[in-house]
DNA sequence: TATTAGCAGTCAATTCTACCGAGTGCCAAC
DNA sequence: GTTGGCACTCGGTAGAATTGACTGCTAATA
């Protein structure tokens, strides 16, 4: 077992020397292109790998009994194991984007208009493009923006709408019931009273609200706390997944294609999957990393977005552990990027 | 070809005998059953089938010959066509929900509150559960609604917010760029123009904008023709998938599951689909009755909900053409008939 | 000592064959 | 018109044989 390594240490834990780290390499690459098992042959045959392939096998054996590579069978090649797949990506020089898909890139950040959800949404669908992958873009919860406007409308008289904007242009609802009738004077009186209390505050500002008992202060009361009450839940994050048809086409059981769509359906799974990644510094989770079950046969590459250096979102692709991580890893920052950049105060606002 | 009938006539082109009808029927209902192809022996063993195997037999060639029956190959028992289960569903005794069904449905009803959003979000996935089905649940646009509020906010000096609430109790918000700097008190003044011209109209209607050429005026044009924009695209209605993974398990082959999923994709091929079903006066469309070819193998049930005695939306199951239609109706009929009620003015509102 | 060629062994996948059996169409008898 | 009987068809399955892509091991080599 402890074996002297004579030119290139295996400094510590996980690191390889050159030539394993150039199977290990050789045969991701391979499984990756081919999704069979890969045989010492074909990696000896590879530009970097400069030995026969008896030395190879030995070679094999070493990075299986180190947990990087498995065998499906006594006789089949080798197949990359999520440590190995991890450890491909940690070493992993990032790669860039084709020109065309570059070119691709440009032209749609150069053209999109309109709401941030519209945005969110199509920019979505762009990276499904680009990578034929699944596609998730989650855009910021409003928890940092601060209020613009309330606003109480009469639906009728024992209903009313609260409409609040946020300064990052997004807007909420929320209805009000109330136990007695209102009058329109009172709904006036309300939302001025609303908007003094709240404009420039955050939700998580604590107001000072009016303890009276009468029909205005009631009113208030109940906008004051309907609209805090989204805390708990989720902070009015959207989800915009794109391309969840692709899961059928990447991977093959129907039963995996089953379990990643009854996940994709939850999207408050989904965003505390991606934050969790983010969380714990990753821009990739490998099977077991995601920390659910029903993705161990995928990866789910992240790239954070910024607004003015503060967290405003992230995207991601969901693939199989088995993806073309250089391209994915490329178009998820460079689409990252230039949201951030699009998102700059540069030009337009959504 | 031109055969006489005895006792039962096969009155027009589209009718069959009792006899014709049982055995289609219990082919369809082993059929579903089983995703087998039926043969004649476990057809006439079925009560309401009293004749030998022999006699379904030849029944069955006349059957397949006016299309209602396929082969799949000829040792194999008989399948549905398209037009077999057409016959099916047109003759089909509505049926009723089971108890357990029913009872949660009444719970749900019961106690559902909140945004019509979630509300109809919600109500999808009930249909879900109900049915095993991937379901659709369309909100109406607010072609119908008028305008209760409108409030221009000032996001910075060029960029503004338009928020408008419908008396169907949703909210819209179009961003608006203007070309100069705009101050608060034209963006104030802008607003209250805006309401004065558009409280009470629907989308539909045409308002005289003012014609002067200071920043107020343009500020109102600006937001008028922005808002009366949204018309060609889509009304604003909503859609809310529910189950799509549902799709996986329900579709054998891995390409139907990645065809289905591509339309389900786009939610405004969605909405048209139900709409064009709805215009059509049916309540199911089957095989190429959709009038996509990627659904050849899906039925669509579909069920109106209204508003006030107006279309309000609709709610619907997709599931293979071998599908439960006696349940799945039942469901789609009582679910859209609940939602009906929840918005009859009744007590809650969204 | 590290590397390599050679070789025997393993095992999934493929092909072939035979066969079974579900189901048909036809026909003669009822 | 209905039925039982019978020959026929043909997809599906099971088993055996074959293939071939691998491996691990060992002995020779640099």
């Amino acid at each position: 077992m402890a074996r002297r390594a004579t030119k290139a240490p295996p400094s510590s834990r996980d690191d390889l020397d050159a030539r394993k780290a150039a199977i290990l390499q050789a045969v991701v690459n391979e499984h990756v292109d081919t999704a069979q098992p890969v045989g010492s042959s074909s990696v000896a045959s590879n530009a970097d790998v400069v030995v026969s392939p008896a030395t190879v096998r030995s070679e094999m054996v070493a990075l299986e009994r180190e947990g990087y590579l498995a065998q499906p069978h006594t006789s089949a090649g080798r197949v990359p194991t999520d440590k190995g797949y991890r450890y491909f990506v940690d070493h992993l020089q990032s790669g860039v984007l084709g020109s065309a898909q570059q070119h691709q890139v440009k032209e749609f950040f150069a053209n999109v208009r309109g709401e941030v959800e519209d945005v969110l949404e199509q920019t979505s669908m762009l990276l499904t493009q680009l990578t034929s992958y699944t596609s998730v873009v989650v855009g910021a919860g409003h928890s940092n923006s601060t209020v613009l406007s309330v606003q109480l409308v009469n639906l009728d008289a024992r209903h009313q709408l609260l409409v609040t904007v946020f300064s990052d242009g997004s807007v909420v609802k929320h209805s009000i019931v109330s136990a007695f009738d209102v009058k329109h004077v009172d709904v006036a009186e309300a939302s001025r009273q609303l908007n003094a209390l709240l404009i420039g505050t955050t939700l998580h500002t604590r107001v000072q609200v009016p303890s009276r008992a009468d029909h205005v202060a009631t009113l208030v009361r109940d906008a004051v706390s309907v609209l805090h009450a989204e805390q708990p839940t989720s902070d009015g994050e959207q989800v915009f997944i794109g391309g969840s048809s692709k899961v059928a086409e990447v991977f093959d059981g129907v039963e995996t294609v089953r379990k990643v769509l009854g996940i994709l359906e939850q999207e408050l799974l989904v965003v505390s999957l991606v934050q969790d990644i983010l969380d714990q510094g990753l821009s990739v989770a490998i099977g077991a990393e995601t920390g659910y079950e029903p993705l161990s046969s995928c990866a789910v590459i992240v790239a954070p977005v910024t607004i003015d250096g503060l967290p405003a979102g992230a995207v991601g692709l969901l693939g199989p552990t088995r993806m073309k991580y250089r391209e994915a890893m490329a178009a998820a920052q460079v689409v990252s990027q230039q949201l951030t950049r699009h998102y700059a105060g540069d030009d337009e606002r959504g």
